[in-house]
DNA sequence: CTCACTGCAAATAGTTTGCATGCAA
DNA sequence: TTGCATGCAAACTATTTGCAGTGAG
């Protein structure tokens, strides 16, 4: 399913993904409104993983006020579709990234100072299907988090407690 | 709202793990107390994935009322001693399972039923110190989550809705 | 005897929901 | 016009915390 691979196109990608969202609720009978628009705007715009917090702070400081709800209701309706992922770094809240195409990547979390890497292995699609194929089991998506100390946070540790790496 | 159970740890394990936890206890000072005793044997006697209500039900149908408060600390405790592993399968709240030695497993999880398959794939192991040195990180531990439809779900929905696989 | 643990209840924090009102179609 | 969407606030739920009392070492 997933044999394309595809790299993130650079520009106009927001404009492409917003017009995908507004083709999605279009055919759902969903009305497009301007919270709607401009939650997915942000997300689409960014490239990163945003809290729902973030996202508010977002909108703030353009001037767009969107109630929390909706932003929840609206990030929730974009997983849906298909055009977001949810994330949960274990940090107590959710955080969400614009989907584009079928790209699949994964995460190394610094557990330190909560740095968040993004790497790309296109073995870990190979082996989702033989595993999930070995158990009749529908692979649909997945979740792949090393977590870690990243360089720099275990060049601090190893410095402070030279011999902390025994331990693992 | 019990989990699956799988594999079968040998006997005496729990045996095992509750004199670990008692070393780990008293290596830092910390008093043995009975709920703590109570808490961890339930988990090590188990060899599925618990959440803290879970172990909850299963102490008061054994006689042993625990506070839920304690049975949060003592499950963090066990994490933190390294005892214990805390998953998440996105139900909204968290799991635990006793941590046998370093062996390494990851799960599929079904969207539908919720059930959780364990499997083992050593080349993970490989692919996590690949990519983590790839970036200089420090691997600790690691998540690997597949979520679908199980085997019976995925019959069950195809079944419903003949093509549900070309939205996928 | 002392200090940390326990239980309870109250507090948190992220997320969801109920309801009156406001817009997209 | 007709529903859904929105905003607010209240509700929820899992987990944490404060505190008076209890128990392990």
């Amino acid at each position: 399913m997933d044999s394309t691979l595809q790299t993130r196109p650079p520009l106009g990608c927001a404009a492409v993904m917003m017009s995908v969202f507004r083709a999605s609720l279009q055919e759902h009978q969903l009305p497009v409104t301007q919270q709607r628009e401009a939650v997915a705007g942000i997300l689409f715009e960014s490239t990163g993983h945003l809290s729902a917090d973030d996202i508010a702070a977002r909108l703030k400081e353009r001037g767009d006020h969107v109630g929390k709800a909706t932003i929840y209701r609206t990030l929730n309706l974009l997983v849906d579709v298909g055009l977001a992922t949810e994330h949960d770094f274990d940090e107590g809240f959710k955080r969400y990234e614009a989907r584009i195409g079928p790209s699949r990547h994964d995460h190394l979390i610094c557990t330190s100072c909560g740095e968040v890497i993004e790497f790309h292995r296109p073995e870990l699609e190979t082996l989702q299907s033989e595993v999930a194929s070995e158990y009749g089991f529908q692979p649909i998506t997945r979740q792949v988090k090393i977590y870690g100390l990243c360089a720099e946070c275990d060049a601090a540790e190893a410095r402070e407690n030279p011999d902390y790496r025994r331990a693992l």
